[in-house]
DNA sequence: ATGGTCGTGTGACGA
Protein backbone atom coordinates (compact mmCIF):
# COMPACT_ATOMS: atom_id res chain seq x y z
CA UNK A 1 0.00 0.00 0.00
CA UNK A 2 1.31 3.24 -1.43
CA UNK A 3 0.51 6.57 1.33
CA UNK A 4 1.84 9.89 0.83
CA UNK A 5 1.93 13.27 2.47
CA UNK A 6 1.66 16.80 0.39
CA UNK A 7 1.26 20.04 1.64
CA UNK A 8 -0.66 21.44 -1.39
CA UNK A 9 -0.66 25.04 -0.37
CA UNK A 10 -4.43 25.33 -1.53
CA UNK A 11 -6.55 22.78 -3.34
CA UNK A 12 -7.85 25.49 -5.55
CA UNK A 13 -4.36 26.77 -6.73
CA UNK A 14 -2.89 22.97 -7.02
CA UNK A 15 -6.18 21.09 -8.24
CA UNK A 16 -4.43 20.48 -11.48
CA UNK A 17 -1.04 19.19 -10.06
CA UNK A 18 -2.72 17.11 -7.30
CA UNK A 19 -4.91 15.22 -10.18
CA UNK A 20 -1.93 15.00 -12.45
CA UNK A 21 0.37 13.35 -9.27
CA UNK A 22 -2.61 10.94 -8.75
CA UNK A 23 -2.47 9.94 -12.94
CA UNK A 24 1.16 9.47 -12.54
CA UNK A 25 1.78 8.02 -8.91
CA UNK A 26 -1.23 6.14 -8.56
CA UNK A 27 -0.97 6.17 -4.37
CA UNK A 28 -3.55 4.21 -2.50
CA UNK A 29 -3.46 6.92 -0.15
CA UNK A 30 -2.74 10.72 -0.41
CA UNK A 31 -3.42 12.70 2.11
CA UNK A 32 -3.07 16.38 1.66
CA UNK A 33 -2.60 19.51 4.20
CA UNK A 34 -3.28 23.67 3.80
CA UNK A 35 -6.22 23.20 1.22
CA UNK A 36 -6.97 27.08 2.72
CA UNK A 37 -10.96 27.39 1.89
CA UNK A 38 -13.87 25.80 3.07
CA UNK A 39 -15.11 23.70 -0.21
CA UNK A 40 -13.47 20.68 -1.24
CA UNK A 41 -13.90 19.74 -4.52
CA UNK A 42 -14.73 16.05 -3.94
CA UNK A 43 -16.46 15.29 -6.97
CA UNK A 44 -13.06 15.48 -9.25
CA UNK A 45 -11.15 12.87 -6.95
CA UNK A 46 -14.91 10.63 -7.38
CA UNK A 47 -14.83 10.68 -11.17
CA UNK A 48 -11.13 9.44 -11.24
CA UNK A 49 -11.96 6.47 -8.65
CA UNK A 50 -10.73 8.09 -5.10
CA UNK A 51 -13.28 8.80 -2.21
CA UNK A 52 -12.31 11.53 -0.18
CA UNK A 53 -12.93 13.36 3.69
CA UNK A 54 -11.93 16.57 4.15
CA UNK A 55 -11.89 18.74 7.20
CA UNK A 56 -12.07 22.34 6.07
CA UNK A 57 -12.02 26.02 7.35
CA UNK A 58 -12.26 29.57 5.66
CA UNK A 59 -9.22 30.86 4.20
CA UNK A 60 -6.62 29.06 6.81
CA UNK A 61 -5.52 25.23 7.07
CA UNK A 62 -7.40 22.50 5.99
CA UNK A 63 -6.77 18.88 5.76
CA UNK A 64 -8.29 15.98 3.50
CA UNK A 65 -7.44 12.38 2.86
CA UNK A 66 -8.12 11.14 -0.64
CA UNK A 67 -7.80 7.26 -1.00
CA UNK A 68 -8.81 4.12 -3.42
CA UNK A 69 -10.64 2.38 -0.46
CA UNK A 70 -13.33 3.44 1.60
CA UNK A 71 -12.87 5.82 4.86
CA UNK A 72 -13.95 5.22 8.18
CA UNK A 73 -13.71 8.71 9.96
CA UNK A 74 -12.59 8.35 13.75
CA UNK A 75 -12.09 12.15 14.53
CA UNK A 76 -11.64 15.30 12.74
CA UNK A 77 -9.83 17.13 15.17
CA UNK A 78 -7.11 16.57 17.53
CA UNK A 79 -9.01 16.17 21.56
CA UNK A 80 -8.73 17.97 25.15
CA UNK A 81 -9.30 21.64 23.51
CA UNK A 82 -13.27 22.21 22.66
CA UNK A 83 -12.38 25.60 21.83
CA UNK A 84 -9.86 25.33 18.90
CA UNK A 85 -11.48 25.48 16.01
CA UNK A 86 -8.39 25.41 13.45
CA UNK A 87 -8.86 22.16 10.64
CA UNK A 88 -5.49 20.49 11.28
CA UNK A 89 -6.00 16.87 12.33
CA UNK A 90 -8.01 13.79 10.69
CA UNK A 91 -7.92 10.24 11.82
CA UNK A 92 -9.54 7.46 10.40
CA UNK A 93 -9.44 3.71 9.37
CA UNK A 94 -8.65 2.92 5.27
CA UNK A 95 -8.16 -0.87 4.48
CA UNK A 96 -7.52 -2.00 8.15
CA UNK A 97 -4.92 0.55 9.02
CA UNK A 98 -5.36 3.51 11.19
CA UNK A 99 -4.19 6.81 8.98
CA UNK A 100 -3.82 10.49 11.24
CA UNK A 101 -3.20 13.16 8.84
CA UNK A 102 -1.92 16.34 10.12
CA UNK A 103 -1.21 20.27 9.48
CA UNK A 104 0.72 21.05 12.93
CA UNK A 105 0.62 24.45 13.79
CA UNK A 106 4.29 26.88 12.36
CA UNK A 107 4.42 28.76 15.23
CA UNK A 108 6.08 31.57 14.02
CA UNK A 109 6.89 34.59 15.80
CA UNK A 110 8.37 33.20 18.43
CA UNK A 111 8.15 33.88 21.84
CA UNK A 112 4.34 34.60 21.45
CA UNK A 113 1.13 32.97 21.69
CA UNK A 114 0.98 31.37 18.14
CA UNK A 115 4.36 29.40 19.24
CA UNK A 116 2.47 28.93 22.67
CA UNK A 117 -0.16 26.93 20.69
CA UNK A 118 1.67 24.93 18.40
CA UNK A 119 3.78 23.60 21.95
CA UNK A 120 -0.03 23.01 23.30
CA UNK A 121 -0.87 21.25 20.20
CA UNK A 122 1.85 19.06 20.19
CA UNK A 123 1.06 18.44 24.31
CA UNK A 124 -2.02 17.13 22.80
CA UNK A 125 -0.93 15.49 19.95
CA UNK A 126 1.56 13.33 22.21
CA UNK A 127 -1.56 12.60 24.25
CA UNK A 128 -3.78 11.32 21.24
CA UNK A 129 -0.60 9.01 20.20
CA UNK A 130 0.12 7.66 23.75
CA UNK A 131 -3.30 6.46 23.63
CA UNK A 132 -2.98 4.88 20.69
CA UNK A 133 0.24 3.37 21.81
CA UNK A 134 -1.86 2.48 25.46
CA UNK A 135 -4.80 0.63 23.57
CA UNK A 136 -2.15 -1.31 20.90
CA UNK A 137 -4.12 0.21 17.76
CA UNK A 138 -0.96 0.08 15.30
CA UNK A 139 -1.12 3.43 13.17
CA UNK A 140 0.72 5.70 10.62
CA UNK A 141 0.97 9.21 10.91
CA UNK A 142 1.64 11.61 8.42
CA UNK A 143 1.51 15.32 7.68
CA UNK A 144 3.16 19.02 7.53
CA UNK A 145 4.49 18.74 10.67
CA UNK A 146 6.51 21.90 10.90
CA UNK A 147 9.30 20.51 12.82
CA UNK A 148 13.04 19.87 11.55
CA UNK A 149 13.94 17.14 13.68
CA UNK A 150 17.88 17.37 13.64
CA UNK A 151 20.63 19.77 12.63
CA UNK A 152 20.48 18.12 8.89
CA UNK A 153 17.42 18.86 7.94
CA UNK A 154 18.66 22.51 7.33
CA UNK A 155 21.23 23.91 5.59
CA UNK A 156 22.48 26.49 8.61
CA UNK A 157 21.14 25.49 11.94
CA UNK A 158 22.46 28.77 12.97
CA UNK A 159 20.36 30.94 10.96
CA UNK A 160 16.99 28.83 12.53
CA UNK A 161 17.78 28.87 16.27
CA UNK A 162 14.88 30.67 17.06
CA UNK A 163 12.72 29.42 14.59
CA UNK A 164 9.58 28.19 15.27
CA UNK A 165 10.49 25.49 13.68
CA UNK A 166 13.97 24.26 14.76
CA UNK A 167 13.63 26.18 18.49
CA UNK A 168 14.56 23.51 21.30
CA UNK A 169 11.49 23.27 22.43
CA UNK A 170 9.87 22.04 19.37
CA UNK A 171 12.32 19.46 18.89
CA UNK A 172 12.36 18.20 22.57
CA UNK A 173 8.22 17.93 21.81
CA UNK A 174 8.79 15.93 18.28
CA UNK A 175 11.50 13.77 20.43
CA UNK A 176 9.10 12.61 22.75
CA UNK A 177 6.68 11.49 19.88
CA UNK A 178 9.54 9.62 18.78
CA UNK A 179 10.27 8.10 22.21
CA UNK A 180 6.82 7.07 22.58
CA UNK A 181 8.59 4.06 20.05
CA UNK A 182 7.61 5.90 16.74
CA UNK A 183 9.67 5.12 14.07
CA UNK A 184 10.49 8.29 11.51
CA UNK A 185 9.99 6.90 8.32
CA UNK A 186 12.33 8.81 6.19
CA UNK A 187 15.53 7.84 7.90
CA UNK A 188 15.08 4.36 7.85
CA UNK A 189 16.50 4.37 4.17
CA UNK A 190 18.01 8.04 3.88
CA UNK A 191 20.30 8.82 6.46
CA UNK A 192 21.96 12.03 4.75
CA UNK A 193 21.86 15.53 5.27
CA UNK A 194 20.03 18.51 3.57
CA UNK A 195 17.38 15.86 2.35
CA UNK A 196 14.16 18.79 2.14
CA UNK A 197 10.58 18.39 1.84
CA UNK A 198 9.82 22.40 1.75
CA UNK A 199 11.98 25.06 -0.20
CA UNK A 200 10.52 28.95 0.40
CA UNK A 201 9.12 30.70 -2.91
CA UNK A 202 11.52 33.33 -1.97
CA UNK A 203 15.41 34.29 -2.72
CA UNK A 204 15.66 31.67 -4.93
CA UNK A 205 15.48 29.03 -2.55
CA UNK A 206 14.49 26.32 -4.33
CA UNK A 207 16.95 26.77 -7.13
CA UNK A 208 19.92 27.01 -4.48
CA UNK A 209 18.42 23.69 -2.84
CA UNK A 210 17.93 25.97 0.60
CA UNK A 211 15.61 23.91 1.87
CA UNK A 212 14.48 22.28 4.91
CA UNK A 213 12.33 18.75 5.55
CA UNK A 214 9.45 19.38 7.90
CA UNK A 215 7.19 16.51 6.54
CA UNK A 216 6.94 13.50 8.17
CA UNK A 217 5.45 9.67 8.60
CA UNK A 218 6.13 8.11 11.85
CA UNK A 219 5.12 4.92 12.70
CA UNK A 220 3.85 2.55 15.14
CA UNK A 221 6.50 -0.47 15.78
CA UNK A 222 3.99 -2.83 14.29
CA UNK A 223 3.67 -0.65 10.92
CA UNK A 224 6.76 0.08 11.50
CA UNK A 225 7.79 -3.85 10.60
CA UNK A 226 5.88 -3.56 7.60
CA UNK A 227 7.81 -0.80 5.90
CA UNK A 228 9.44 -1.30 2.91
CA UNK A 229 10.22 2.34 1.40
CA UNK A 230 10.22 6.29 2.35
CA UNK A 231 11.08 8.62 -0.28
CA UNK A 232 11.02 12.69 -1.09
CA UNK A 233 9.01 12.64 -4.39
CA UNK A 234 10.83 16.28 -5.89
CA UNK A 235 9.53 16.56 -9.39
CA UNK A 236 6.00 18.37 -8.13
CA UNK A 237 8.15 21.29 -6.43
CA UNK A 238 9.60 21.33 -10.27
CA UNK A 239 6.06 22.04 -11.79
CA UNK A 240 4.69 24.88 -12.86
CA UNK A 241 3.52 27.10 -10.36
CA UNK A 242 4.25 24.94 -7.34
CA UNK A 243 3.20 24.17 -3.96
CA UNK A 244 6.24 25.24 -1.44
CA UNK A 245 6.25 21.62 -0.52
CA UNK A 246 6.64 18.30 -2.15
CA UNK A 247 5.72 14.61 -1.65
CA UNK A 248 6.76 12.22 1.50
CA UNK A 249 5.85 8.60 -0.37
CA UNK A 250 5.97 5.38 1.92
CA UNK A 251 5.07 1.89 0.84
CA UNK A 252 3.64 -0.59 3.77
CA UNK A 253 3.78 -4.55 3.02
C1' DA B 1 19.80 42.69 0.43
C1' DT B 2 15.85 45.93 7.05
C1' DG B 3 14.18 42.78 0.67
C1' DG B 4 12.38 38.78 -1.47
C1' DT B 5 7.02 35.20 -3.01
C1' DC B 6 2.80 33.10 -2.77
C1' DG B 7 -2.57 32.40 -1.48
C1' DT B 8 -6.99 33.94 0.33
C1' DG B 9 -10.50 37.03 -0.78
C1' DT B 10 -10.51 41.88 -1.90
C1' DG B 11 -7.83 43.63 4.08
C1' DA B 12 -4.32 42.18 6.23
C1' DC B 13 -2.50 38.24 7.45
C1' DG B 14 -0.32 33.66 7.34
C1' DA B 15 3.52 30.86 5.73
Amino acid sequence: MKIVSWNVNSIKARLDHVKRYLEENSPDVLMIQELKGLDFPAEEFETIGYHTSAVTQKAYNGVAIISKHPIEIILDKLPDDDTDEQARYIEANINGARVINIYLPNGNPTPGSKYDYKLSWMARLYSRLKTLCDNDTPFIIGGDFNVMPEDKDCHSPKDWEQDALFRTETREAFRSLINLGLTDAFRVFNNRAEQYSFWDYQAGAWQKDNGIRIDHFLLSPVMADKLTSCTINKTPRGWNKPSDHTPIEITIA
